[in-house]
DNA sequence: TAGGCCATCTGGTCCT
DNA sequence: AGGACCAGATGGCCTA
């Protein structure tokens, strides 16, 4: 619900701005009954119509209130007795005028801060799966969603293993609300009886046959950094295959123990602490500018060191333009073996409609 | 109608 | 002094 256009800075001189406040205005100050302050506990306030009206900052007060102070005497405009911190002469309204100007301009900075606080969750719904424009989701579920989204890639890439699709999109919807997991799901193309929750709303999980027959793998088992023990017994084995859709462990702990929340810790790791990122750069996001895209992806794809030094390897992981992210499985000789082609495709496809 | 989500206004605090 | 940032308050819109 945006009343104004971002760009509209100059708002000072609109005639909606003043007394046409939407609502919470300064006018409505005016006519607000509570900030009729009576009572002695606000000596300053007290009588300061004009002043409390336009909203006045308690700086301002203190100052009318010395130059009350200076020129007090025992009555005022009316003859009456005037109550002590009762301003006797009307704040002048050049003053006036600038502390509504003040206001107005702050008013309008505020709104065009929060447009781009806006504009920059916007972008971000578009890099996070499922993202559309007819049902937008909500600015916590879209920061919780992106998190997960951080958290299970960088679980994937941690593993060193090819991607258990159902596992990361299990990730994907920790914490999320019932409606937005629906949505992921239903952007996924997965029937939500694949998201199985319990009563407190945990994730668990379907049985191995209905998964066996959704996404059947290969069974390639693969490498396991170190540190992140896999419990596989029997290689010949696929490592998900001891755990339903672990990943040779890593997930395995991961979902019993953590949660992206935060609120159930994995073993080796602070439960409060960022998602495993072990790779500089790991992995980069969507780029509005197709332009920027490319300059990015080549940085990615190549290798570089930035001013900060923070990409000092290429990236395994790339984001599409669209949002989607696809893997690069060229950047690793002898490394990994990750997401096949039709991996890929099974991915992205699920990931965006 | 209640609850969720949102935009906006507002005043306080901190920083430059 | 003024701007950025923040959180509280408020009211509108939408949906179950």
């Amino acid at each position: 619900m945006l009343t104004l256009p971002y760009e509209d800075t100059d708002v000072t001189c609109k005639p909606w701005f003043g007394g046409n406040y939407p609502r919470g205005s300064l006018h409505d100050l005016e006519q607000d009954p509570r900030y009729n302050l009576n009572a002695s506990s606000n000596q300053v306030r007290e009588g300061e119509e004009e002043g409390e009206e336009e909203g006045m900052s308690e700086r301002e007060d203190e100052e009318g209130d010395e130059e009350e102070r200076e020129n007090d005497n025992q009555q005022d405009d009316n003859g009456l007795p005037r109550k002590r911190g009762q301003r006797k002469n009307k704040i002048p309204k050049g003053r006036l005028e600038r502390v509504k100007v003040r206001r107005h301009e702050a008013n309008a900075r505020e709104r065009s801060r929060m447009h781009g606080l806006n504009d920059a969750l916007e972008s971000l719904r578009k890099v996070v799966p499922c993202y559309s424009k007819t049902q937008k989701l909500s600015k916590i579920e879209t920061l919780r969603l992106a998190k997960n989204y951080i958290w299970a890639l960088s679980e994937t890439l941690s593993a060193g293993k090819k991607p258990d699709l159902l596992g990361f999109i299990q990730t994907l919807c920790r914490g999320l609300s019932q409606p937005t997991t629906n949505l992921v799901a239903g952007c996924l193309q997965l029937n939500t009886r694949s998201f199985l929750t319990d009563q407190n709303g945990e994730v668990t999980y379907p049985s191995r046959a209905n998964y066996d027959n959704m996404y059947p793998y290969p069974g390639v088992e693969l490498g396991t950094p170190p540190g992140h023990g896999c419990s596989v017994t029997d290689s010949t084995k696929p490592s998900y295959h001891s755990r339903p859709y672990s990943y040779g462990g890593l997930y395995e702990s991961y979902y019993n123990n953590t949660s992206p929340e935060g609120g159930r810790g994995m073993n080796h790791r602070d439960p409060h602490m960022s998602p495993p990122l072990n790779f500089n750069g790991i992995f980069s996001v969507k780029h509005e500018n197709p332009v920027e895209y490319r300059k990015s992806y080549s940085v990615m794809r190549y290798g570089s060191v930035s001013s900060s030094g923070s990409l000092s390897q290429p990236s395994m992981y790339r984001v599409l333009p669209e949002g989607r992210f696809s893997f690069d499985s060229n950047l690793r000789p002898g490394g990994p073996t990750f997401p096949s082609g039709t991996q890929q495709e099974e991915l992205n496809g699920a990931f965006h409609n």
